[in-house]
RNA sequence: GGCCCGUUCGUCUAAGGGUUAGGACACCACCCUUUCACGGUGGUGAUACGAGUUCGAAUCUCGUACGGGCUACCA
Protein backbone atom coordinates (compact mmCIF):
# COMPACT_ATOMS: atom_id res chain seq x y z
CA UNK A 1 0.00 0.00 0.00
CA UNK A 2 1.01 3.45 -0.21
CA UNK A 3 3.51 4.65 2.20
CA UNK A 4 1.18 7.56 3.86
CA UNK A 5 4.47 9.58 4.67
CA UNK A 6 4.19 12.58 2.66
CA UNK A 7 1.77 15.38 2.99
CA UNK A 8 -1.80 14.65 1.58
CA UNK A 9 -2.14 16.89 -1.77
CA UNK A 10 -4.72 16.49 -3.89
CA UNK A 11 -5.12 18.24 -7.27
CA UNK A 12 -8.02 19.23 -8.90
CA UNK A 13 -7.17 20.13 -12.97
CA UNK A 14 -9.74 21.31 -15.18
CA UNK A 15 -9.22 21.99 -18.74
CA UNK A 16 -10.21 25.21 -19.32
CA UNK A 17 -12.40 24.40 -22.39
CA UNK A 18 -15.89 25.96 -21.13
CA UNK A 19 -18.07 25.54 -18.76
CA UNK A 20 -18.09 23.42 -15.02
CA UNK A 21 -19.80 20.75 -14.97
CA UNK A 22 -21.79 18.61 -11.89
CA UNK A 23 -19.29 15.57 -12.50
CA UNK A 24 -16.57 18.78 -12.29
CA UNK A 25 -17.56 20.46 -9.17
CA UNK A 26 -18.34 16.87 -7.59
CA UNK A 27 -14.67 15.66 -8.17
CA UNK A 28 -13.30 19.23 -6.41
CA UNK A 29 -15.36 18.34 -4.06
CA UNK A 30 -13.85 15.16 -2.74
CA UNK A 31 -10.92 16.51 -3.63
CA UNK A 32 -11.86 19.01 -1.32
CA UNK A 33 -13.39 16.95 1.62
CA UNK A 34 -10.49 14.72 1.67
CA UNK A 35 -7.37 17.40 1.78
CA UNK A 36 -9.11 19.01 4.98
CA UNK A 37 -10.34 15.85 6.20
CA UNK A 38 -6.67 14.64 6.65
CA UNK A 39 -5.20 18.63 7.40
CA UNK A 40 -3.36 18.26 3.46
CA UNK A 41 -3.25 20.61 0.61
CA UNK A 42 -5.71 21.20 -2.18
CA UNK A 43 -3.99 22.54 -5.42
CA UNK A 44 -5.58 23.46 -8.30
CA UNK A 45 -3.70 22.78 -11.81
CA UNK A 46 -5.05 24.06 -15.11
CA UNK A 47 -4.75 21.91 -18.08
CA UNK A 48 -4.20 24.30 -20.93
CA UNK A 49 -2.09 22.20 -23.18
CA UNK A 50 -4.34 21.82 -25.95
CA UNK A 51 -4.56 25.56 -27.50
CA UNK A 52 -6.75 25.02 -29.85
CA UNK A 53 -9.16 24.24 -26.98
CA UNK A 54 -8.33 26.94 -24.78
CA UNK A 55 -10.66 29.61 -23.94
CA UNK A 56 -10.57 32.96 -22.73
CA UNK A 57 -11.98 34.03 -19.92
CA UNK A 58 -12.70 30.10 -18.75
CA UNK A 59 -9.95 29.78 -16.33
CA UNK A 60 -11.43 32.52 -14.46
CA UNK A 61 -14.88 31.12 -14.40
CA UNK A 62 -13.60 27.99 -13.05
CA UNK A 63 -12.00 30.20 -10.04
CA UNK A 64 -15.35 32.00 -9.69
CA UNK A 65 -17.34 28.82 -9.50
CA UNK A 66 -14.82 27.38 -6.85
CA UNK A 67 -15.37 30.29 -4.62
CA UNK A 68 -19.40 30.30 -5.01
CA UNK A 69 -18.64 26.69 -4.03
CA UNK A 70 -16.70 27.49 -0.71
CA UNK A 71 -14.30 25.22 -2.17
CA UNK A 72 -11.00 27.71 -2.50
CA UNK A 73 -7.63 25.69 -3.09
CA UNK A 74 -4.24 26.09 -1.38
CA UNK A 75 -2.28 26.39 -4.55
CA UNK A 76 -3.18 27.85 -8.24
CA UNK A 77 -2.72 29.74 -10.72
CA UNK A 78 -3.98 32.59 -9.04
CA UNK A 79 -2.40 32.67 -5.71
CA UNK A 80 0.93 30.71 -6.61
CA UNK A 81 2.46 27.78 -4.25
CA UNK A 82 5.49 26.36 -4.15
CA UNK A 83 5.22 23.77 -6.51
CA UNK A 84 4.10 25.90 -9.69
CA UNK A 85 3.72 26.80 -12.06
CA UNK A 86 0.20 26.10 -12.08
CA UNK A 87 -0.55 25.92 -15.71
CA UNK A 88 0.82 23.13 -17.63
CA UNK A 89 0.99 25.41 -20.76
CA UNK A 90 4.71 26.92 -18.73
CA UNK A 91 5.86 24.02 -17.94
CA UNK A 92 6.46 23.43 -21.59
CA UNK A 93 9.97 22.87 -21.95
CA UNK A 94 10.08 20.09 -19.17
CA UNK A 95 7.97 17.67 -20.83
CA UNK A 96 9.94 16.93 -24.09
CA UNK A 97 12.94 16.09 -21.70
CA UNK A 98 11.07 13.24 -20.08
CA UNK A 99 9.63 12.63 -22.89
CA UNK A 100 13.26 12.06 -25.03
CA UNK A 101 14.60 10.09 -21.75
CA UNK A 102 11.93 7.74 -22.23
CA UNK A 103 12.81 6.98 -26.25
CA UNK A 104 16.61 6.82 -25.08
CA UNK A 105 15.15 4.23 -22.87
CA UNK A 106 13.44 2.32 -25.09
CA UNK A 107 10.12 2.92 -23.46
CA UNK A 108 9.22 5.38 -26.65
CA UNK A 109 9.67 6.22 -30.38
CA UNK A 110 9.21 9.01 -32.65
CA UNK A 111 6.52 8.41 -35.31
CA UNK A 112 6.48 10.51 -38.36
CA UNK A 113 2.69 9.87 -39.41
CA UNK A 114 1.44 12.78 -40.46
CA UNK A 115 -2.52 13.29 -39.71
CA UNK A 116 -4.03 12.34 -43.11
CA UNK A 117 -1.74 9.37 -42.76
CA UNK A 118 -3.25 8.19 -39.55
CA UNK A 119 -6.59 8.79 -41.29
CA UNK A 120 -6.07 6.58 -43.48
CA UNK A 121 -4.56 4.00 -41.77
CA UNK A 122 -7.57 3.96 -39.55
CA UNK A 123 -9.90 3.92 -42.81
CA UNK A 124 -8.01 1.26 -44.55
CA UNK A 125 -8.24 -1.42 -41.82
CA UNK A 126 -11.06 -0.30 -40.46
CA UNK A 127 -13.36 -3.73 -40.67
CA UNK A 128 -16.74 -4.49 -38.70
CA UNK A 129 -15.06 -6.60 -36.79
CA UNK A 130 -12.63 -3.79 -35.57
CA UNK A 131 -14.07 -0.91 -36.24
CA UNK A 132 -11.68 1.59 -34.75
CA UNK A 133 -8.16 0.35 -35.19
CA UNK A 134 -5.65 1.09 -33.30
CA UNK A 135 -1.62 2.57 -33.04
CA UNK A 136 -0.57 -0.67 -31.34
CA UNK A 137 1.61 -3.87 -31.93
CA UNK A 138 -0.43 -5.38 -34.81
CA UNK A 139 0.05 -1.65 -36.81
CA UNK A 140 3.14 0.06 -35.73
CA UNK A 141 5.75 -1.57 -38.23
CA UNK A 142 3.38 -0.69 -41.09
CA UNK A 143 3.50 2.83 -40.00
CA UNK A 144 6.37 5.47 -40.06
CA UNK A 145 8.45 5.95 -36.92
CA UNK A 146 11.78 4.86 -35.48
CA UNK A 147 10.94 1.03 -34.97
CA UNK A 148 9.64 0.40 -38.68
CA UNK A 149 12.19 2.71 -40.15
CA UNK A 150 16.24 2.04 -40.44
CA UNK A 151 17.67 4.44 -37.67
CA UNK A 152 19.70 6.35 -40.36
CA UNK A 153 16.56 7.15 -41.83
CA UNK A 154 14.99 8.27 -38.51
CA UNK A 155 17.85 10.01 -38.19
CA UNK A 156 18.08 11.90 -41.64
CA UNK A 157 13.96 12.93 -40.71
CA UNK A 158 14.86 14.42 -37.52
CA UNK A 159 17.71 16.53 -38.67
CA UNK A 160 15.24 17.30 -41.83
CA UNK A 161 12.80 19.03 -39.26
CA UNK A 162 10.48 16.35 -39.94
CA UNK A 163 7.34 16.64 -37.89
CA UNK A 164 6.75 13.95 -35.20
CA UNK A 165 5.25 12.98 -32.39
CA UNK A 166 6.46 10.48 -29.43
CA UNK A 167 4.01 7.63 -28.57
CA UNK A 168 4.58 5.37 -25.78
CA UNK A 169 5.85 1.94 -26.53
CA UNK A 170 4.58 -0.69 -24.04
CA UNK A 171 5.54 -3.69 -22.85
CA UNK A 172 5.12 -6.56 -24.58
CA UNK A 173 3.65 -9.24 -22.68
CA UNK A 174 2.45 -8.05 -19.15
CA UNK A 175 -0.08 -7.26 -16.93
CA UNK A 176 0.13 -3.81 -15.42
CA UNK A 177 -1.64 -3.52 -11.73
CA UNK A 178 -2.58 -0.79 -9.36
CA UNK A 179 -5.59 -0.43 -6.68
CA UNK A 180 -7.97 2.11 -7.05
CA UNK A 181 -9.35 3.54 -3.67
CA UNK A 182 -12.95 3.27 -4.33
CA UNK A 183 -12.69 -0.21 -7.04
CA UNK A 184 -9.69 -1.98 -5.07
CA UNK A 185 -7.36 -4.01 -7.53
CA UNK A 186 -7.99 -3.54 -11.75
CA UNK A 187 -5.53 -4.70 -13.96
CA UNK A 188 -4.80 -4.47 -17.53
CA UNK A 189 -2.89 -6.82 -19.94
CA UNK A 190 -0.53 -4.67 -21.94
CA UNK A 191 -1.22 -6.03 -25.29
CA UNK A 192 -4.20 -4.10 -25.34
CA UNK A 193 -2.86 -0.70 -24.25
CA UNK A 194 -2.11 1.19 -28.03
CA UNK A 195 0.76 3.24 -28.51
CA UNK A 196 -0.23 6.64 -26.94
CA UNK A 197 0.98 9.76 -28.17
CA UNK A 198 2.87 11.41 -25.36
CA UNK A 199 4.63 14.44 -27.06
CA UNK A 200 2.47 16.08 -29.99
CA UNK A 201 4.07 17.42 -32.54
CA UNK A 202 3.86 21.04 -31.46
CA UNK A 203 5.98 20.01 -28.34
CA UNK A 204 3.02 20.23 -25.86
CA UNK A 205 2.54 17.32 -24.24
CA UNK A 206 -0.60 15.21 -24.07
CA UNK A 207 -2.57 14.63 -21.03
CA UNK A 208 -0.88 11.23 -20.05
CA UNK A 209 2.22 12.58 -20.19
CA UNK A 210 1.31 15.63 -18.41
CA UNK A 211 -0.45 14.29 -15.70
CA UNK A 212 2.28 11.92 -14.91
CA UNK A 213 5.10 14.83 -14.95
CA UNK A 214 3.02 17.29 -13.05
CA UNK A 215 1.75 14.69 -10.48
CA UNK A 216 5.37 14.04 -9.56
CA UNK A 217 7.44 17.78 -9.57
CA UNK A 218 3.77 18.90 -7.81
CA UNK A 219 3.96 16.04 -5.13
CA UNK A 220 0.52 15.31 -5.70
CA UNK A 221 -0.42 11.70 -3.53
CA UNK A 222 -3.58 11.10 -3.76
CA UNK A 223 -5.52 11.64 -7.60
CA UNK A 224 -9.20 11.69 -8.06
CA UNK A 225 -10.52 11.90 -11.50
CA UNK A 226 -14.02 10.63 -13.08
CA UNK A 227 -14.36 6.66 -14.20
CA UNK A 228 -13.69 7.64 -18.13
CA UNK A 229 -10.11 7.56 -17.18
CA UNK A 230 -9.97 4.00 -16.05
CA UNK A 231 -8.78 2.88 -19.47
CA UNK A 232 -6.41 4.86 -19.75
CA UNK A 233 -4.67 4.56 -16.28
CA UNK A 234 -2.32 1.74 -17.77
CA UNK A 235 -0.85 3.85 -19.41
CA UNK A 236 0.19 6.59 -16.58
CA UNK A 237 1.13 3.46 -14.27
CA UNK A 238 3.74 3.02 -16.94
CA UNK A 239 4.88 6.10 -17.18
CA UNK A 240 5.05 6.66 -13.55
CA UNK A 241 6.85 3.09 -13.23
CA UNK A 242 9.61 3.90 -15.96
CA UNK A 243 9.47 7.72 -15.26
CA UNK A 244 9.58 8.01 -11.44
CA UNK A 245 8.90 4.82 -9.70
CA UNK A 246 5.50 3.15 -8.35
CA UNK A 247 6.35 4.11 -4.86
CA UNK A 248 6.24 8.01 -5.66
CA UNK A 249 2.84 7.07 -7.59
CA UNK A 250 0.00 8.99 -6.20
CA UNK A 251 -3.29 6.60 -4.74
CA UNK A 252 -6.27 6.46 -7.82
CA UNK A 253 -9.74 7.11 -7.48
CA UNK A 254 -11.80 6.68 -10.05
CA UNK A 255 -15.20 8.32 -9.17
CA UNK A 256 -18.28 6.70 -10.60
CA UNK A 257 -19.69 8.89 -13.67
CA UNK A 258 -23.07 11.23 -13.57
CA UNK A 259 -25.76 9.78 -15.81
CA UNK A 260 -28.81 11.67 -17.48
CA UNK A 261 -31.87 11.47 -15.68
CA UNK A 262 -33.75 9.30 -18.53
CA UNK A 263 -32.29 6.92 -20.24
CA UNK A 264 -28.56 6.42 -20.11
CA UNK A 265 -25.27 7.85 -20.73
CA UNK A 266 -22.80 10.50 -18.96
CA UNK A 267 -25.17 13.79 -18.03
CA UNK A 268 -24.47 16.40 -21.07
CA UNK A 269 -24.94 20.26 -21.08
CA UNK A 270 -27.44 19.31 -23.92
CA UNK A 271 -29.19 16.90 -21.58
CA UNK A 272 -29.75 19.89 -19.10
CA UNK A 273 -31.68 22.04 -22.07
CA UNK A 274 -33.41 19.07 -23.18
CA UNK A 275 -34.81 18.58 -19.54
CA UNK A 276 -35.23 22.08 -18.31
CA UNK A 277 -31.87 22.25 -15.67
CA UNK A 278 -28.58 23.50 -15.15
CA UNK A 279 -25.62 21.27 -15.58
CA UNK A 280 -22.88 23.79 -14.44
CA UNK A 281 -22.14 25.59 -11.13
CA UNK A 282 -22.46 28.77 -12.90
CA UNK A 283 -23.89 30.50 -15.89
CA UNK A 284 -21.40 30.35 -18.55
CA UNK A 285 -21.20 32.00 -22.06
CA UNK A 286 -19.36 30.60 -24.72
CA UNK A 287 -17.02 33.66 -26.07
CA UNK A 288 -16.99 31.63 -29.49
CA UNK A 289 -20.53 30.37 -29.75
CA UNK A 290 -21.86 33.28 -27.75
CA UNK A 291 -24.40 30.37 -26.63
CA UNK A 292 -25.29 30.54 -22.78
CA UNK A 293 -25.39 27.61 -20.56
CA UNK A 294 -27.34 27.93 -17.23
CA UNK A 295 -25.89 27.44 -14.27
CA UNK A 296 -26.98 26.35 -10.72
CA UNK A 297 -26.31 30.14 -8.94
CA UNK A 298 -28.44 31.90 -11.37
CA UNK A 299 -31.17 29.51 -11.01
CA UNK A 300 -31.63 30.58 -7.61
CA UNK A 301 -29.46 27.24 -5.55
CA UNK A 302 -27.66 28.60 -2.03
CA UNK A 303 -24.63 27.25 -2.96
CA UNK A 304 -24.20 25.13 0.08
CA UNK A 305 -27.48 23.28 -1.35
CA UNK A 306 -25.76 22.76 -3.97
CA UNK A 307 -22.31 21.66 -2.34
CA UNK A 308 -24.90 18.97 0.11
CA UNK A 309 -26.81 17.20 -3.09
CA UNK A 310 -23.49 17.03 -5.07
CA UNK A 311 -21.58 15.37 -2.22
CA UNK A 312 -24.44 12.55 -1.95
CA UNK A 313 -24.67 11.91 -5.41
CA UNK A 314 -22.62 8.85 -4.76
CA UNK A 315 -21.58 8.73 -0.92
CA UNK A 316 -23.30 8.67 1.86
CA UNK A 317 -22.11 8.45 5.39
CA UNK A 318 -24.43 5.16 6.15
CA UNK A 319 -26.94 6.83 8.39
CA UNK A 320 -30.22 8.02 6.74
CA UNK A 321 -28.64 11.36 7.00
CA UNK A 322 -28.73 13.52 4.20
CA UNK A 323 -28.52 17.12 5.06
CA UNK A 324 -24.58 17.73 5.64
CA UNK A 325 -22.68 21.44 6.12
CA UNK A 326 -19.37 21.58 3.99
CA UNK A 327 -17.73 21.36 7.90
CA UNK A 328 -20.05 18.18 8.22
CA UNK A 329 -18.93 16.57 4.46
CA UNK A 330 -15.47 17.49 6.13
CA UNK A 331 -15.60 15.39 9.19
CA UNK A 332 -17.51 12.43 7.67
CA UNK A 333 -16.04 12.31 4.34
CA UNK A 334 -14.30 9.06 3.19
CA UNK A 335 -13.49 7.87 0.07
CA UNK A 336 -14.30 4.13 1.07
CA UNK A 337 -17.75 4.91 1.16
CA UNK A 338 -18.04 6.42 -2.28
CA UNK A 339 -19.80 4.14 -4.95
CA UNK A 340 -18.90 2.30 -7.54
CA UNK A 341 -21.71 2.86 -9.82
CA UNK A 342 -22.64 5.80 -11.87
CA UNK A 343 -25.82 8.01 -10.57
CA UNK A 344 -28.32 9.31 -12.68
CA UNK A 345 -28.80 12.99 -11.87
CA UNK A 346 -32.40 13.87 -10.29
CA UNK A 347 -33.12 17.88 -10.52
CA UNK A 348 -36.57 17.02 -8.19
CA UNK A 349 -34.25 15.81 -5.58
CA UNK A 350 -31.74 18.65 -5.80
CA UNK A 351 -34.57 21.25 -5.67
CA UNK A 352 -35.37 19.93 -2.40
CA UNK A 353 -31.82 19.66 -1.42
CA UNK A 354 -32.55 23.73 -1.69
CA UNK A 355 -35.53 23.76 0.09
CA UNK A 356 -34.20 22.37 3.15
CA UNK A 357 -31.63 24.51 2.63
CA UNK A 358 -33.49 27.62 2.58
CA UNK A 359 -35.86 26.38 5.71
CA UNK A 360 -33.13 25.85 7.56
CA UNK A 361 -31.24 28.80 7.11
CA UNK A 362 -31.80 32.20 9.08
CA UNK A 363 -33.44 35.14 7.30
CA UNK A 364 -30.48 37.11 8.35
CA UNK A 365 -27.75 34.73 6.46
CA UNK A 366 -30.60 34.27 3.18
CA UNK A 367 -31.20 38.15 3.47
CA UNK A 368 -28.39 39.30 0.68
CA UNK A 369 -29.50 36.42 -1.85
CA UNK A 370 -33.24 37.39 -1.66
CA UNK A 371 -32.70 41.46 -1.47
CA UNK A 372 -30.63 40.26 -5.07
CA UNK A 373 -33.46 38.08 -6.51
CA UNK A 374 -35.55 40.71 -5.43
CA UNK A 375 -33.91 43.62 -6.73
CA UNK A 376 -33.73 41.48 -10.16
CA UNK A 377 -37.43 41.33 -10.42
CA UNK A 378 -37.69 45.29 -9.76
CA UNK A 379 -38.57 45.34 -6.20
CA UNK A 380 -36.73 47.81 -3.89
CA UNK A 381 -36.54 46.89 -0.67
CA UNK A 382 -35.71 49.98 2.18
CA UNK A 383 -36.72 48.15 5.11
CA UNK A 384 -33.94 45.73 5.92
CA UNK A 385 -36.01 44.23 10.07
CA UNK A 386 -39.00 43.99 7.44
CA UNK A 387 -37.61 41.72 4.84
CA UNK A 388 -36.35 39.66 7.74
CA UNK A 389 -39.90 39.29 8.59
CA UNK A 390 -40.81 38.94 5.60
CA UNK A 391 -38.18 36.05 4.67
CA UNK A 392 -38.45 33.82 8.17
CA UNK A 393 -42.79 34.30 7.07
CA UNK A 394 -42.23 32.64 3.30
CA UNK A 395 -39.13 30.61 3.63
CA UNK A 396 -40.40 27.27 3.92
CA UNK A 397 -42.96 27.93 0.77
CA UNK A 398 -39.53 28.77 -1.68
CA UNK A 399 -37.72 25.87 -3.71
CA UNK A 400 -35.16 28.23 -5.10
CA UNK A 401 -34.20 31.98 -4.46
CA UNK A 402 -36.79 33.78 -7.21
CA UNK A 403 -39.52 31.98 -5.24
CA UNK A 404 -39.00 34.77 -2.98
CA UNK A 405 -40.19 37.38 -5.37
CA UNK A 406 -43.59 35.85 -5.79
CA UNK A 407 -44.32 34.93 -2.25
CA UNK A 408 -43.32 38.14 -0.90
CA UNK A 409 -43.58 41.33 -3.28
CA UNK A 410 -47.31 41.85 -2.16
CA UNK A 411 -45.07 42.51 0.94
CA UNK A 412 -43.50 45.65 -0.71
CA UNK A 413 -45.66 46.76 -3.61
CA UNK A 414 -49.28 46.60 -3.78
CA UNK A 415 -50.62 43.91 -5.57
CA UNK A 416 -50.70 45.22 -9.43
CA UNK A 417 -52.70 41.75 -10.56
CA UNK A 418 -56.05 40.83 -8.24
CA UNK A 419 -57.50 37.35 -9.18
CA UNK A 420 -60.92 39.01 -9.24
CA UNK A 421 -62.58 35.56 -10.53
CA UNK A 422 -61.54 34.09 -7.06
CA UNK A 423 -63.74 37.00 -5.10
CA UNK A 424 -66.67 38.18 -7.68
CA UNK A 425 -69.02 34.86 -7.82
CA UNK A 426 -69.90 35.01 -3.94
CA UNK A 427 -69.81 38.87 -3.39
CA UNK A 428 -72.66 40.68 -2.16
CA UNK A 429 -73.43 44.04 -0.27
CA UNK A 430 -73.57 42.00 2.85
CA UNK A 431 -69.67 41.59 2.36
CA UNK A 432 -69.40 45.22 0.86
CA UNK A 433 -71.04 46.33 4.15
CA UNK A 434 -68.81 44.30 6.03
CA UNK A 435 -65.39 45.15 4.66
CA UNK A 436 -66.27 49.16 4.94
CA UNK A 437 -67.22 49.04 8.82
CA UNK A 438 -64.09 46.25 8.83
CA UNK A 439 -61.86 49.63 7.60
CA UNK A 440 -63.52 51.70 10.34
CA UNK A 441 -62.63 49.65 13.11
CA UNK A 442 -59.43 48.77 11.88
CA UNK A 443 -58.51 52.66 11.93
CA UNK A 444 -59.83 52.51 15.59
CA UNK A 445 -58.08 49.47 16.85
CA UNK A 446 -55.69 49.72 19.50
CA UNK A 447 -53.39 47.02 18.95
CA UNK A 448 -51.87 45.66 15.65
CA UNK A 449 -50.57 41.90 16.14
CA UNK A 450 -52.19 38.80 14.79
CA UNK A 451 -54.40 37.79 17.20
CA UNK A 452 -56.10 41.50 17.72
CA UNK A 453 -56.93 41.74 13.77
CA UNK A 454 -57.98 38.28 14.54
CA UNK A 455 -60.28 38.26 17.26
CA UNK A 456 -61.72 41.80 16.00
CA UNK A 457 -62.20 40.01 12.32
CA UNK A 458 -64.55 37.08 13.90
CA UNK A 459 -66.40 38.88 16.46
CA UNK A 460 -67.43 41.24 13.43
CA UNK A 461 -68.19 38.53 11.23
CA UNK A 462 -70.42 37.09 13.85
CA UNK A 463 -71.79 40.21 14.24
CA UNK A 464 -72.49 40.51 10.12
CA UNK A 465 -73.62 36.82 10.23
CA UNK A 466 -71.63 35.63 7.85
CA UNK A 467 -69.00 32.89 8.08
CA UNK A 468 -65.35 33.97 8.88
CA UNK A 469 -64.47 31.62 6.55
CA UNK A 470 -66.09 33.43 3.73
CA UNK A 471 -64.37 36.66 4.29
CA UNK A 472 -60.89 35.14 5.08
CA UNK A 473 -60.49 34.64 1.59
CA UNK A 474 -61.66 38.06 -0.07
CA UNK A 475 -59.39 39.90 2.66
CA UNK A 476 -56.87 37.43 1.25
CA UNK A 477 -57.19 38.92 -2.47
CA UNK A 478 -57.57 42.67 -1.12
CA UNK A 479 -53.89 42.25 0.50
CA UNK A 480 -51.78 39.85 -1.65
CA UNK A 481 -53.62 39.89 -4.91
CA UNK A 482 -54.63 36.29 -5.21
CA UNK A 483 -55.12 32.99 -3.66
CA UNK A 484 -51.52 31.89 -2.14
CA UNK A 485 -49.22 33.55 0.76
CA UNK A 486 -48.73 33.08 4.35
CA UNK A 487 -52.04 33.43 7.05
CA UNK A 488 -53.71 37.01 6.49
CA UNK A 489 -53.33 38.41 9.14
CA UNK A 490 -49.74 37.65 9.55
CA UNK A 491 -49.85 39.70 5.93
CA UNK A 492 -51.62 42.77 7.69
CA UNK A 493 -49.33 42.96 10.77
CA UNK A 494 -46.34 43.47 8.41
CA UNK A 495 -48.01 45.43 5.62
CA UNK A 496 -49.10 47.68 8.77
CA UNK A 497 -52.29 49.54 9.29
CA UNK A 498 -52.41 51.90 7.02
CA UNK A 499 -51.20 49.83 4.09
CA UNK A 500 -54.07 47.39 5.14
CA UNK A 501 -56.55 49.72 5.04
CA UNK A 502 -55.79 51.24 1.72
CA UNK A 503 -55.87 47.80 0.15
CA UNK A 504 -58.94 47.08 1.51
CA UNK A 505 -60.53 50.80 0.01
CA UNK A 506 -58.79 49.93 -3.42
CA UNK A 507 -60.69 46.98 -3.65
CA UNK A 508 -63.45 47.93 -2.47
CA UNK A 509 -63.59 50.50 -5.12
CA UNK A 510 -63.30 48.24 -7.81
CA UNK A 511 -64.65 45.37 -7.27
C1' G B 1 -15.55 -5.37 -32.51
C1' G B 2 -11.70 -5.05 -28.44
C1' C B 3 -10.42 -3.63 -23.45
C1' C B 4 -12.20 -1.97 -18.75
C1' C B 5 -15.96 -0.78 -15.11
C1' G B 6 -20.65 -1.50 -13.11
C1' U B 7 -25.92 -3.71 -11.65
C1' U B 8 -30.94 -3.23 -4.45
C1' C B 9 -37.96 0.28 -5.20
C1' G B 10 -39.15 4.91 -11.19
C1' U B 11 -34.59 7.88 -8.93
C1' C B 12 -30.59 8.55 -4.90
C1' U B 13 -29.28 4.91 -1.53
C1' A B 14 -28.86 1.55 3.66
C1' A B 15 -28.05 -3.46 5.04
C1' G B 16 -19.82 -6.07 5.06
C1' G B 17 -23.64 -14.40 5.54
C1' G B 18 -29.15 -14.65 9.61
C1' U B 19 -33.70 -7.77 9.12
C1' U B 20 -41.16 -8.40 7.89
C1' A B 21 -34.64 -5.81 2.75
C1' G B 22 -34.50 0.37 6.04
C1' G B 23 -34.48 5.75 4.63
C1' A B 24 -34.98 9.97 1.14
C1' C B 25 -37.02 12.14 -3.66
C1' A B 26 -41.21 11.41 -6.77
C1' C B 27 -46.26 9.40 -6.78
C1' C B 28 -51.11 8.15 -4.21
C1' A B 29 -54.50 8.53 0.15
C1' C B 30 -55.80 10.69 4.69
C1' C B 31 -54.97 14.50 8.63
C1' C B 32 -53.68 19.65 9.72
C1' U B 33 -54.87 24.39 7.35
C1' U B 34 -61.72 28.01 5.49
C1' U B 35 -55.74 30.17 0.52
C1' C B 36 -51.22 28.10 -1.42
C1' A B 37 -47.40 25.77 0.82
C1' C B 38 -44.92 23.55 5.18
C1' G B 39 -45.83 19.65 8.38
C1' G B 40 -47.91 14.79 10.17
C1' U B 41 -49.71 9.62 9.28
C1' G B 42 -50.11 5.71 5.99
C1' G B 43 -49.64 3.31 1.08
C1' U B 44 -47.76 1.50 -3.88
C1' G B 45 -42.78 0.02 -5.09
C1' A B 46 -36.39 -3.28 -5.43
C1' U B 47 -31.98 -7.33 -4.49
C1' A B 48 -31.16 -8.54 -13.32
C1' C B 49 -30.92 -14.03 -14.41
C1' G B 50 -28.67 -18.98 -13.63
C1' A B 51 -25.49 -22.11 -11.16
C1' G B 52 -22.11 -22.97 -7.04
C1' U B 53 -20.18 -22.46 -1.70
C1' U B 54 -23.08 -22.54 3.01
C1' C B 55 -27.48 -24.91 7.98
C1' G B 56 -28.45 -20.02 5.86
C1' A B 57 -26.68 -15.47 0.14
C1' A B 58 -28.76 -8.80 -1.70
C1' U B 59 -24.00 -9.89 0.63
C1' C B 60 -18.78 -14.79 -1.32
C1' U B 61 -17.40 -17.49 -6.37
C1' C B 62 -18.35 -18.50 -11.50
C1' G B 63 -21.25 -17.88 -15.82
C1' U B 64 -25.05 -15.21 -18.60
C1' A B 65 -27.77 -10.91 -19.58
C1' C B 66 -28.13 -5.86 -19.47
C1' G B 67 -26.03 -0.96 -18.87
C1' G B 68 -21.94 2.33 -19.11
C1' G B 69 -16.93 4.15 -20.22
C1' C B 70 -12.72 4.19 -23.42
C1' U B 71 -10.98 3.06 -28.16
C1' A B 72 -7.74 11.46 -31.20
C1' C B 73 -1.20 14.88 -32.07
C1' C B 74 -9.05 16.39 -26.53
C1' A B 75 -8.93 16.30 -21.82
Amino acid sequence: LHPMTKKVRVRFAPSPTGGLHLGGVRTVLYNYLFARRHGGDFILRIEDTDQGRFVPGAEEYIMDCLEWCGLVPDESPARGGAYGPYRQSERKAQYGQYAERLVKEGRAYYAFDTPEELDAMRQSYKTPANPSPQYDHTLRNRMRNSLSLDPAETEQLLNAGTPYVIRILPPENETVRFVDMIRGEVSFHTSGIDDKVLLKADGMPTYHLAVVVDDYLMKISHAFRGEEWLPSAPVHILLWHWLFGEDQMPQWAHLPLILKPDGNGKLSKRDGDRLGFPVFAMNWTDPKTNETTGGFREMGFLPEAFVNMLALLGWNDGSDKELFSLEELVQQFSMDRVHKGGAKFDFEKAKWFNHEWIKNTAPTVLKPAVKKTLAAQGIGVQDDILLEKVIALVKERCTLLPDFAAQSAFFFNAPVQTDWEAVRPKWNDKKQLFFVELVRAFQLISGWQHDDLEKEFKEMAAAHQIKAGELLMPFRVMLVGGKFGPGVFDIAVLIGREETIRRIENFLKQI
